[in-house]
DNA sequence: CTAGGGTCTGTAGCAACTACAGGATCAAGG
DNA sequence: CCTTGATCCTGTAGTTGCTACAGACCCTAG
């Protein structure tokens, strides 16, 4: 009895795109740049994928999701790879990051303060003074 | 006696750049993509920048840092140019616009949560169970 | 055996800049 | 007047993270 052609063995690239929901293009592109290792191929050039290939897209695309930059993933997947040797440094490249996260999470704040306020400000009609304007040609109210 | 000379007039690139803290390729930019019009030009080709210019840039600089896009700027400029007939399609704009931020803010929110409460789990040590490697390998832990 | 899909490669495009190379020009000092 | 160094000009390439195409190849079902 052959072994059980488990679905995430030797699998296509549009294969691999369905199972993860990642764009066809973007695991190219994700081999380009080294987050992926090179598959094996076919006798004729065709990628081929086994569960590694699946977890470690798996791995880039979570991490994508927080946000993470390619470099820190780069990062990342080396760590993971080389066993649990630093986790000091992964928690330091987390805690990096959460803090560039936190720093666009005020940036937006700023802009979503002013810009809510501002709207509310506008009268919806076709007045000659309206507040959007306003604040674009001559700045903020002075407070 | 000649007229005063103000500060913001027969302005050079550099002049520009330093009065309004663009960065002089930017204006460059502007210019090629629209945002700016063309400046009248010295014999030799350089550019002379008004009064006028000035507070081109600065509506396209105070847009741009409350996150409008080109395209929206550029239709912001329009809407301010020809007068206030108008003033309910810029509210349509900046309503549009406070939409997408908000729901950028969300999004950062959620990565910091989970970006928060997993590093927070992180041991700082080289121990074997790194959270964050943990969630990016495995998922989310399930709740 | 052929028709249609899928796959391969390389390349171009997106936003919104930023930076450089190589040449022309300007402005101040000698 | 002339030189020198700063500034200006243009066009082009790089950045990040994809996405989409063209044109060639291959694979599989009927």
């Amino acid at each position: 009895m052959p072994p059980v052609h488990t679905p995430a063995s030797d699998l296509k690239r549009s294969d691999l795109a369905r199972l993860t929901g990642c764009n066809l293009e973007t695991i190219r592109y994700y081999e380009s740049v080294g987050l992926l290792p090179d598959p094996p191929r076919t006798a004729s050039g065709h990628r081929r994928y086994g569960p590694a290939h699946v977890d470690r897209l798996r791995f880039v695309m979570r991490a994508r999701d927080l946000g993470f930059s390619m470099d820190e993933i780069r990062s990342l997947l080396s760590l993971a790879d080389r066993g649990s040797q630093s986790c000091a440094e992964v928690e330091r490249i987390g805690r990096q990051h959460l803090d560039v996260v936190r720093s666009k999470i005020r940036d937006l704040q700023r802009i979503e303060t002013v810009l809510s306020e501002t709207v509310a400000r506008c009268s919806g009609t076709d007045a000659p003074d309206c507040a959007l304007l306003g604040i674009l040609r001559e700045g903020p109210a002075p407070a």
